[in-house]
DNA sequence: GATTAGAATCGATATTATCGATCTGTTTTG
DNA sequence: CAAAACAGATCGATAATATCGATTCTAATC
């Protein structure tokens, strides 16, 4: 059994077809039935039924396949880390929510992208669903998520705690005024924002219908659009300045077990931890422990 | 990167040589020296210092070598699961503290062999410590152990817990009288019980010295021992039956916090659970729930 | 300076992987 | 129902590569 072997019934597993892994492979089907029938005959079972159409996995081939999937990780982890010589260089993907990247991170990334100018730095964003996904596949190094998350594979560290709070219109006195309404129109910075759900979740807890969602790319265009009285939105009371001492908005805060919100960082427990992750790691630690500071 | 380099790659770590890795993989120094060669070609960096009285591993072949480790026993693994049909048979090799083996053991072992006539039980024994490394090193697929052992590669379960209690002559008293002894001698089942360690510590902790201990292979010959005045000893309170009601010894409590020890099955997080294992814990469940019922 | 242990190198050979063509058995299509 | 299309198995030829044994080179040790 051959880390060869294993990619090739990676694919033909993946593909459930021969001609199509090859394809893939840039070989030719008869080389990969015959690497094939060379891993079964090691194993001493068979690993697919054959059929017209293709192949499927026997019960052996399910067993063996998440073995084929973590050695090809635990391959390319052993790569990187023989070469990685502690100096932060190469490919880093790091997820995060929109809200967070928006909000937190771009301070954050041009500091670590200016001090590490040999590091090629990729943000993704994704719900926190995604990117557990991506984490756990090996997709991104690591992600800034909505915790906690709580995954065995998966160790996170709480990156910054915040309040959040609910802004509508100037007018309204409280938060029951908000809940007693009929339905409601609601104000995202971006689609699929956690905070999104989490409003969403609220409001459905009382009863109250969303209506339609209002999207917009800056907090002025939210404030603005909140104050006018078109939605409510939910935020980090961090970063609502003064817009509502202004009197532009009103704020409203929520029962603590709704309004704290723990933004996380997760990786992998047991993948390996670049130097460049580990200059970001310092870097977020030490960004966000000024952020608190201040 | 293959497993076959890699396989290279850590006999030559680990016997510090290409001429001697040659030997233990039944193949010549020239063969060794170019996978070698053409690993660190495929990592583009030097796995090896080459010196006159043979190699050391340089910073990245230190950083290569514990994913080699664990690439070949996810292989190992692999083919394990694939193979594994769900019916118990194979090897089991399974740890434990002699005592536990001795004492405890031996109807559980008894049954499943039975009950498992295609698998190869072995048992080995060793100390806590020993054991550990065991299941790390995947020397066995589990082990009986004092706990609590809390290592994050390993995961546990109580299998039973005890109440360990002093045995003396007849004559004395209380624990008071046999701590106030200025030496004493101990009687244990067996050199390197855990039991002995424990009792060690006490009387250490009281800064009386343990003169010489004397050791036998069953629990009367220690009662008979005991009961003569010719040492102390520290056993499960279950296991004592009514030697002590019968006036052969005396039997004195511990503060709860020290006479309360847990027997714990580890076995590793990650590794394969054959059904032969799988087997052997509903056995080792249902025999010990048993005992605690009676 | 001779000896020794150990790694590098090299040419010959054996093994194995790959390719392309062909065969066999389905399923779909005309 | 026959033909076409699809998918895997098989096979012989060839290319690639792993292995071996002999030799060379180097640095310690005597």
């Amino acid at each position: 059994m051959d880390t060869g072997d294993l990619k090739v019934f990676e694919a033909v597993a993946r593909l459930g077809g021969m001609n199509r892994a090859a394809a893939e492979l840039n070989t030719v089907q008869s080389n990969v039935t015959a690497r094939i029938k060379a891993l079964e005959a090691g194993l001493g079972c068979a690993l697919f039924e054959r059929h017209a159409r293709g192949v499927t996995l026997t019960a052996a081939g399910r067993r063996l396949l998440p073995y084929a999937d973590r050695i090809g990780r635990l391959l390319a982890d052993a790569r990187q880390a023989a070469r990685d010589d502690g100096l932060p260089r190469g490919l880093l993907t790091v997820g995060s929510l929109e809200t967070t990247a928006a909000l937190r991170l771009t301070p954050l990334l041009a500091r670590y992208a200016a001090d590490n100018p040999d590091v090629d730095l990729v943000l993704r964003t994704g719900t926190t669903r995604e990117l557990i996904g991506d984490v756990l596949e090996q997709r991104v190094d690591g992600a800034f998520v909505c915790g906690p998350v709580a995954h065995p594979e998966l160790g996170e560290q709480v990156v910054f705690r915040e309040e959040l709070v609910v802004l509508a219109a100037p007018g309204v006195a409280s938060l029951d005024a908000i809940w007693s309404v009929a339905e409601m129109r609601i104000v995202v910075l971006r689609a699929g924002c956690s905070y999104r759900q989490i409003l969403e979740t609220l409001l459905a807890r009382r009863g109250i219908p969303v209506q339609r969602q209002l999207e917009f790319g800056t907090l002025e265009a939210i404030f603005g659009c909140v104050g006018a009285g078109l939605g409510i939105t939910l935020l980090p009371r961090a970063l609502i300045g003064d817009v509502c001492r202004a009197g532009r908005v009103s704020m409203h805060a929520l029962p603590p077990a709704d309004a704290m919100v723990d933004t996380v960082f997760i990786r992998r427990r047991d993948g390996f931890t670049s130097s460049a992750l580990q200059a970001f790691l310092a870097c977020a630690a030490d960004g966000f422990a000024e952020a608190k500071a201040a």
